[in-house]
DNA sequence: GCCGTTTTCGGCCCGACTGTTTTCAGTCG
């Protein structure tokens, strides 16, 4: 597609717009167009043609104008233009924390610094520490921002974050006149990677005392043993880079008083274009939002919990995994929100590994730790045989497995062990099990485990024709990425969506937080086309079906109910609904 | 550049922290 192109086009315009010192509302609308149409579900072309494009919020005339010459051309003139009047590496100093527009141009203007090895050599012969504006403290803060740049791995995994947050939330739950600590952020609206974590800290009523304890609180913090360095220490805020056994990464807390809690956790929450959202409300109605509650005049209107913002903002309460300005704030006041998929509406799992392939633990074990979550059910799905890193079962292998499973099913009541696999989707898009053995299957995963990088024309093919088997139930983890490791195959989503639709394909969400697996972007998408998703953990382990929370998250995040998520059916609908795409 | 149940012109989210300042600018989230 090219809206990433786009998007890419729009925030380099803006990067450099803000060295030049640009108005700064202009560079604000660039910025949003940016994020528009990197968000499009479909192919600006396509909506261009259509004249959806035009109706798109955000975008106006002379962004619209902008795309079209794009889409036409494959250049944009205004883009061209503006890349010439700075050095083209100048824009990458922006990415150091601490650099900002400003600081970016006066060592340009001044020392004639390009690029981070320029500003490099600058900071060790002193010269940035001696321009105005700037100092030693300044010039070490540099220092540090570009070594963070250089060992940064950028963001990181979900499950990373949470461990991370973890461990602070436990040291500021012991820290004395701490009343609540709550995690916010990205985190607490389970976006699929972290850049860094919020935490926030609420304390009694605020009295004369509380600004000593607030501090005594930060520092709580910053001198704990996992923190590797502390980057600001104020009264109500500390920000420190906290190593675990995996990352390091920025954690933020925020300590404020009980009566600005909602408010508090609000704002900190997020997402940023959401709070912006009802910014821009409360100014309309005469008020004014920000941490510590919403305000008319100096009179506090409502701040005590989330709920009373929303409500004094006309907004239904908006769930924390949907606060993204994908069009939750209209139909929070449209009454239109959805009612979204819970971890307890899940009664089982449909992608599961046993020792028969690489899982870890045997068929029982598996079974009894998925009746131990209060689960209904569990698709047994090991790998096929051409897997065979991943010791992918023969025919006959699996013709025993199924045999072993209903021999299970007799012995088990009130619960049912559906016999699947993950079949490999080969080369040519054939699938690695013949129709026959299929056919004895109660579901089947057709997954791609090779050839990820191919091109993405060969890599929808393979993906489409298997979904035209009437034995392939689910399309597994649909576009092979994982997240910090390796790139999605460039598949065509829309073309798989729509084959999905009309083939009666089901998606899979793979809830390993390596995978996500459909994104919650693509899970709206396809929702939206009716198709039913199944939530999976792909767990070796008994520990790993314990990871299905961040399936529900992320299903939550793509607008999902219960009823776009097959592992709500009751027993006998869900195995209906396993029939209706096999030959009658 | 975008937008409009007060506006087609005149607005555009808000505050904390730091460093370099003699009262504030830059950066960040």
């Amino acid at each position: 597609m090219r809206n990433a192109q786009l998007s890419t086009i729009f925030d380099q315009m803006a990067d450099v717009m803000e060295i030049l010192g640009e108005d700064r509302f202009r560079i604000n609308s660039y910025r949003k167009v940016a994020r528009t149409v990197a968000e499009l579900p479909t192919d600006v072309g396509v909506l261009l043609e259509n004249g959806r494009l035009a109706e798109t919020p955000g975008i106006g005339k002379s962004s619209l104008a902008k795309i079209e010459e794009f889409v036409e051309s494959g250049t944009m003139a205004a883009h061209t233009e503006l890349l010439k009047r700075v050095p083209a590496s100048l824009p990458e100093l922006l990415r150091i924390p601490g650099m900002g527009p400003k600081g970016v141009k006066v060592i340009y203007e001044n020392l004639g610094v390009q690029s981070i090895a320029d500003l490099k050599r600058a900071l060790a012969d002193g010269s940035v520490a001696k321009l105005p504006g700037f100092g030693q403290k300044k010039a070490a803060t540099i220092q540090r921002g570009i070594e963070f740049l250089e060992a940064s791995t950028g963001r990181i995994r979900l499950d990373q974050a949470l461990e991370a947050a973890a461990l602070v939330v436990a040291r500021l739950r012991e820290v004395p006149g701490v009343e609540k600590v709550e995690i916010a952020g990205s985190v607490r609206r389970r976006a699929e990677t972290i850049g860094d974590v919020d935490i926030l800290v609420t304390t009694g009523k605020h009295t004369e005392e509380s600004n000593q304890q607030h501090k005594r609180i930060i520092q709580a913090f910053t001198v704990a043993p996992f923190v590797d360095r502390v980057l600001a220490a104020g009264e109500t805020k500390g920000s420190a880079i906290v190593r675990t056994d995996a990352v390091a990464v920025q954690v933020d807390v925020r300590v404020v008083p009980a009566e600005s809690f909602g408010a508090a956790l609000q704002y900190f929450t997020g997402s940023k274009q959401h709070n912006v959202r009802l910014r821009e409300m409360a100014l309309k109605a005469k008020m004014k939002l920000n941490e510590y509650g919403l305000f008319k005049g100096d009179a506090l209107v409502a701040g005590a919990t989330e709920e009373s913002i929303y409500k004094k903002l006309g907004l239904d309460y908006v769930p924390a995994l949907l606060r993204e300005d994908r069009g939750e704030v209209e139909a929070a006041g449209k009454h239109a929100l959805p009612q979204l998929v819970r971890l307890e509406d899940i009664k089982g799992d449909f992608h599961v590994h046993t020792l028969a392939s690489d899982g870890r633990a045997s068929l029982e074990e598996m079974v009894n730790a998925a009746q131990a979550l209060g689960y209904k059910f569990l698709c047994i799905t090991d790998h096929s045989e051409s897997s065979v890193v991943a010791n992918g079962q023969t025919p006959k292998r699996l013709a025993q497995q199924i045999e072993q499973i209903h021999a299970l099913n007799a012995r088990t009541k009130g619960f049912t062990v559906l016999a699947g696999a993950e079949v490999d989707i080969l080369a040519d898009g054939s699938l690695d099990f013949e129709d026959e053995l299929l056919a004895d299957l109660d579901l089947v995963i057709a997954s791609i485990h090779s050839g990820l990088t191919s091109p993405r024309g060969k890599v929808t093919y393979r993906t489409l024709k298997a979904m035209d088997s009437p034995y392939v139930t689910i399309l597994g983890h649909p576009t092979g990425r994982m997240l910090g490791q390796r790139e999605a195959m460039d598949l065509d989503i829309p073309a798989m969506i729509e084959h999905a639709a009309q083939t009666g394909t089901a998606l899979e969400l793979n809830g390993n937080p390596y995978r996500l697996d459909l994104k919650d972007v693509h899970c709206r998408m396809a929702i939206e086309k009716g198709i039913k998703l199944t939530l999976g953990t792909d767990a070796h382990s008994t520990a790993g079906l314990g990871l299905m929370h961040f399936g529900v998250a992320t299903a939550a995040r793509g607008w999902a109910t219960k009823q776009n998520v097959a592992n709500a059916l009751p027993l006998t609908k869900l195995k209906s609904w396993l029939k209706t795409k096999r030959p009658k």
